[in-house]
DNA sequence: TTCGTTGCAAATGTTTTGCACCTGA
DNA sequence: TCAGGTGCAAAACATTTGCAACGAA
């Protein structure tokens, strides 16, 4: 039985996930944090944030690159990643039609969650030519 | 200007990958073609898959665990990861309407590709209770 | 002969872990 | 008090790369 304990390093790493808007991987949150807790590890940012992703409170997010981020805004929505320029952005639902996501009916298992991510070039690479 | 060159190593590693339905690891590869060419190395493994990942010939696909695995099946499909024994397995188009799985009209970039995966319990670990 | 490819080994980069000390409840 | 959390440093992994030798065209 765990039972978590209060820590203000854990409690500046959700808030600044909290506050931005990219996708930071767990050494930019490091860097970042660091600005208030300098002494903090990074073993202790990778700590926590496995542990806060295991709690929902934020959700890792996987790309082609390998490099894991994390994204604090849970509920559902898409990303989209820039070949050209690696920024991971979010998509809002707009015109999809989520009901439809699913896997077809023959399909036997429980599906808990699902991540959709699309590669591409986005609309500022994209114009910069 | 570059032109590739036959090679027994990739050529085995591109049947390999054909003839199994499972996502291999690039380890996994490695160990199977060692049967074949001892000699063969984990270097020569990798840069081969990113070599037909880079041509389309196989596929990357990604999971939460962050390891790379590869799929040669190219034509659009799905995956479903199973949390419990990790497998990957494919999930045929079935009911889905893939015409919908577009970012919503307001979105600026150009979709290349895209990666949908499922994560929950699968069929086989759920009846094993 | 040419230049892409390989094997080897070392390097890189990310993430995890052991351990003694610290801290919140 | 005491289990969970932290900092530090080392370890564990996955993946990449430099280089001399090899092999396909």
């Amino acid at each position: 039985m765990s039972a978590y304990k209060f820590s203000r390093q854990r409690e500046a790493i959700r808030e600044n996930l909290m506050h931005r808007k990219d996708h930071p991987t767990a050494d930019m949150v490091y860097t970042d944090i660091r600005q208030i807790y300098p002494n903090i590890s990074l073993g202790t940012v990778y700590r926590n944030l496995t542990l806060l992703a295991g709690q929902n409170v934020i959700r890792k997010v996987v790309t082609d690159d390998g490099i894991l981020r994390f994204d604090a805004t849970t509920t559902p929505h898409d990303h989209f990643v820039c070949r050209r320029c690696n920024r991971v952005i979010d998509l809002q639902p707009g015109s999809r039609d989520y009901t439809r996501v699913l896997p077809g009916e023959d399909f036997e298992g429980d599906v808990e969650d699902y991540q959709l991510t699309f590669y591409g070039v986005c609309g500022e690479c994209k114009h910069a030519q």
